[in-house]
DNA sequence: TTGAAAGCGCTAACAT
DNA sequence: ATGTTAGCGCTTTCAA
């Protein structure tokens, strides 16, 4: 094979037999210049099949045009949709998207967010779940954060989880419901989220029910899970209305509950949480509060971009979620 | 706000006094080295709070440690499921990802291969649907596909699909089904996947019957899926077996069978195609396909690596495919 | 064991 | 309208 020596914008300038500046104003639309040059330059550089380096670019304008998403894992509808929408968003801005799964290690994520402080991404969107990462606490580097507390200074963009939490147990008693329980993770990871479980606790207080929760840990294995859920039917067969903290628990709680004859949604209810695309396809018949996937989504870019162009006050937003109709409650 | 100028080599050297060259020394543990010099390098980075600038690195070794994910859309499961496996491998071996939708859309598909020949990023690893990119063609710089035939010299990891498709349709002939169906994309699109295909019209003419194949497109909304599949209902009411090219497509054919009155599987058996982690978790009573995920991911970045490397030769894999028995079928 | 100097490929003052 | 030059921050020959 040949080796061939990479082309730059000096041997497009000798070609050309102008100035490498020129051959840059040419390559950015920048300054004036003589036609005749700029089709000189072209011609120059068609021949030689100029590319320009991106990465000398990058070095001079000290900006990389590259972001990281970090969030648990990919593998999930939530955050499939999400960083598929992110992404859509960055690309249409002429950034670049850095795939961060941290498989809720703080260790990755901490990873990620040197990259942001060695100025090899132009900002961070977070939606892990650890905790206690302190360099958060310290930086001024664009963050945004989605459903998670991290940082006072770092903006969240969150779906209105109290209000979802409401909609959601206020479907079970309207169906009847007398035993309602509620499954989340840990309550400790610092999270949105756990306004949920407080719209929960209040509706059922406000009922005079003991509001019961299970904790779930968002990753361990489907058959970790189901033992949880085993463990709830068998310590509470009463059970009859389950709030289920996203979908794919509310699958695994209807699996599970045909282990223990329940027929859903004939003596147990079951409402799940987050209607992403995904789950809407392989189990239509879910009946669940959806987040605003998309809207959470054009929020966080705007937010982030807002950071990356030096603005300071950044607010965090709280957006409306939907109910979505189906047969399990 | 305090404007913080960046901490270069330069001002470690200076502090600590010594030259640039030996700070750079330290910072690659490169070379002879006093330990006093060592440690009082160290001393000056930690006070600066230092940290290198990785941009300028990359600009030297002509090397980013970056490699591009090029693949329809990471919200599906096949496709969530595989970059999630690619990139932790990736990560494990010191190369970052870059998430990129293609949303097959040959542009967008373009813009990534650019990234590739402008030395944004060191390698590919493209499974999107597009085709006729004439790059592709003419590149000699690191790309591996799955499952897709992209160019003569680019290595193609995929899975046994005749196997997969005999596997499928035997199961639907050994259930007794007299009038199976086959869906899929539509045939052009240049991918091992037509093997599918050919099994099952292989063994269909083996038990003379009349293969009959309806083909849906992949980036089609699920209303428009579910069209076709309403339209396969009413010309073919006899139908009793599908195997559908993947397991979204079985999901929503059980869907619109209900429509039809149709009991799964009682008077209608569907084989699925893919069996990915949230597939399983979402719709475990499919009966399907599965893909070995994981190790297509691990023989993907080992050929991607070895082309990295420099090595010539590298050949195309395919691995074996496996039969998930559930109730659908 | 350490340092000086050149250069990776590009951009932008500043000059003409 | 175009060119000269310095420099982005780092690594590496080469020399001492």
């Amino acid at each position: 094979m040949v080796e061939k020596k990479t082309i730059k914008l000096d041997d497009v300038a000798e070609l050309a037999g102008v100035s490498k500046t020129t051959v840059s104003r040419v390559l950015n639309n920048r300054g004036y210049l003589s036609d005749k040059t700029i089709k000189k330059v072209h011609d120059a550089m068609d021949k030689l099949n100029y590319r320009p380096n991106v990465i000398a670019r990058q070095l001079f304008k000290q900006k990389t045009n590259l972001v990281a998403l970090v969030f648990p894992t990919v593998d999930n509808p939530f955050f499939a949709e999400l960083e598929a929408e992110l992404e859509k968003r960055f690309d249409q801005l002429g950034y670049r998207v850095l795939m961060g799964n941290s498989q809720n290690n703080p260790a990755k994520e901490q990873d990620y967010l040197k990259l942001l402080l060695n100025h090899q991404v132009d900002g961070l969107i977070v939606g892990s779940h650890n905790q206690g990462i302190s360099e958060y606490q310290k930086t001024t580097r664009p963050i945004v954060s989605i459903e998670r507390f991290v940082g006072k200074q770092i903006p969240v963009v969150s779906s209105d989880n109290y209000q979802g939490g409401l909609l959601a147990v206020q479907r079970l008693l309207n169906d009847g419901c007398k035993h309602i329980i509620h499954t989340n993770y840990p309550i400790n990871l610092v999270s949105p989220n756990e306004l949920r479980q407080q719209a929960y606790e209040d509706l059922m207080n406000k009922h005079h029910r003991k509001p019961i929760t299970y904790s779930v840990s968002f990753d361990v294995s489907d058959e970790e899970k189901e033992r949880v859920f085993r463990k709830m039917f068998r310590e509470h067969p009463e059970v009859d209305g389950i709030f289920a903290d996203n979908d794919t628990n509310a699958s695994l709680i209807i699996r599970v509950g045909k282990e223990f004859n329940r027929h859903v949604p004939d003596d147990l209810k079951v409402v799940g949480y987050d209607g992403a695309n995904i789950t809407r396809t392989l189990s239509p018949e879910l009946t669940t509060i959806q987040q605003p996937i998309p809207e959470m989504a054009t929020k966080a870019v705007e937010l982030l971009l807002q950071l990356i162009e030096g603005k300071t006050n950044v607010k965090s937003v709280t957006l409306p979620v939907k109910m979505i109709n189906s047969t399990t409650a």
